[in-house]
DNA sequence: TTGAAAGCGCTAACAA
DNA sequence: TTGTTAGCGCTTTCAA
């Protein structure tokens, strides 16, 4: 049905090396012959085959992304972001969600990526050693949102200065009594995120002279319901906190949610902090750690796009700033 | 570096066709030499090359996944049942976001998919008749999350009886000044949930003798700050509204801020019903029409891969329920 | 600046 | 059940 390259070489008199030089904008064609080329091509409306100029050119126009969930706001963002970027400069986006160990690894072990691609995103998902070295086996650019690791671009925030910033802002409303809800489970240990946000909160504790205190920590899997479980958990420790720090604002929505369903008030009993600044915090009224998350996409996919047409080694990992966001949800300790 | 077809045909003694046959699991190959045909691709980590397959057999294996927005919880849902089904009949996602009319002028126009795809599937995205034809043109099963179109494998949910019973759930209430926060500006016009939400709540308040007042309706955009925006025009006008009807519960979220800025109350003063079930719908404590979002890209994967791999018509559209949620947000009509 | 020709790696008739 | 033989539609040397 639609037109090759060759009938347009043959109704432009040409060959179809000068046709393809043309269309693809190489510098040795006359221009004359361009725009007559250009003209009969669109006449024809003809499209290129895609699977025809890959198999040609090895090359895909393709980006993979990979991440463990589409459907939570900082990934739907991330993804908007990486998008964005892609169609601007022409490049397919294969998407694949890995939501459970077993996607997970039959992904890693089929690596339905290869010869598919001509570089890879993976955004926030806990890699392992020989996961990375699947991927680095693509011989493509890699490239990473949310953690460090050895061959990839990463584009992250400062984890360990989010999280700080948000434990010392309850420290200076006169807090003491400050849990924290973290993000990873074991399935999540090798992953930076949880670990260093977990790490600023028993620092900045240990170093305002308070101390870390290991009941006042429960796991909440970055899930609504899994922040609410973890609150319940420490409502009914021993030590009633007067405040709480989630590692993610949906966790720290459960998190209210919880407090709430045992009769006590935000932020009145209970101070909450979260992080993200998920699009509803705003509405819930939950002061937070801010970051820039659709431009983390957008920044990892600029990265990948100039390496596969330019060359050379990932660039150093580019940190971007957070801020805290202070809203009601967060108000000095009240005596007791 | 990767072995070819040709590298495996060698070690096994047996020509390309015969392995590429065993390797696709065709009928025709007998069981031994399958099984070491098999063993060998598998010793020579063969992979096949996609576009080479592509260009030979002409299917891409690969669907397209056209979205207004992938960063809206609806559409991460939609977007993560689609995926699902495709990842695990091992299919291809191609994902383009069109959020504003430019990028969807220019992608109509040059139809990145021609050629690229087997299928298409469209989610919750008004589409003009001749962007609907575009499509068509590209002669390949078309599916349609959201609405009916001719042409398409469409499914939906009934959103004249989900609105209905939200508006009812209000009269019964008591309520009678029954404000409607609706989603579509003129851009969303040809699409038929704002239409059909709309019309499910004029006909209720008709069918109830309440009678529909115009200056009780407010335009919303289907965001949290266009909710909010609406719910203030609402507030400000000259009968305050004792309850109020948004289509979607993003716009219910902004709504309910709205109210709380004005220093009134959900529910005491005023009873908000949303559209959805968003996941955070219960943490907001929201009553709203509960519909099956992730489902709905399941169905419709799995039907376009149906049509893909045995041909044959669009099925009819699938109509899935909704269902009324009852929180927090309602409650009978009080006394002025 | 252009053309001829040889693939890229696979699939699909057709034959055997 | 298997092999032979053409391509699929492009890109890319190499030569002119």
């Amino acid at each position: 049905m639609g037109a090759s390259l060759s009938d347009v070489a043959n109704r432009a008199g040409v060959s179809t090396a000068t046709v393809s030089r043309a269309l693809r904008g190489l510098p040795s064609v006359a221009e004359g012959t361009r725009l007559r080329i250009v003209r009969i091509a669109r006449e024809l409306d003809y499209t290129i085959t895609p699977s025809a100029s890959r198999l040609a050119s090895g090359r895909t126009h393709t980006v993979g992304v990979v991440a463990p969930y589409v459907n939570r706001w900082f990934f739907g963002e991330v993804i908007f972001g990486v998008e964005e970027v892609l169609r601007s400069r022409g490049f397919d986006l294969l998407l694949y969600n890995l939501a459970d160990a077993t996607s997970r690894d039959r992904f890693f072990d089929a690596m339905p990526l290869r010869r598919r691609v001509d570089a890879v995103a993976v955004l926030s998902m806990p890699l392992s050693p020989e996961q990375a070295a699947v991927l680095s086996g693509l011989d493509v650019p890699l490239g990473l949102v949310g953690a460090d690791a050895e061959g990839f671009a990463c584009v992250r925030i400062d984890d360990v200065a989010g999280a700080g910033s948000a434990v010392r802002h309850l420290i200076m409303l006169g807090h003491r009594d400050i849990a924290h809800i973290s993000g990873g489970g074991p399935a999540t240990h090798s992953f930076t995120t949880p670990r260093d946000r977990a790490r600023a909160y028993r620092d900045v504790l240990e170093d305002a002279g308070i101390g870390y205190r290991p009941e006042l920590e429960a796991v909440g899997d970055y899930t609504v319901a899994g922040g609410e479980r973890a609150m319940s958990a420490l409502l009914s420790g021993a030590t009633r906190p007067s405040a709480v720090f989630a590692q993610s604002d949906e966790m720290a929505f459960g998190a209210m949610r919880a407090i709430r369903h045992s009769g006590l008030r935000v932020p009145e009993d209970i101070s909450v902090v979260g992080f993200d600044n998920h699009e509803l915090a705003d509405v819930l009224d939950l002061t937070t750690v801010e970051q820039p998350v659709a431009e983390q996409g957008n920044l990892v996919a600029q990265i990948l796009l100039d390496l596969v047409e330019s060359g050379g080694e990932p660039p150093p990992t580019m940190t971007l700033p957070t801020g805290l966001v202070v809203r009601g949800s967060t108000r000095p300790v009240s005596p007791r």
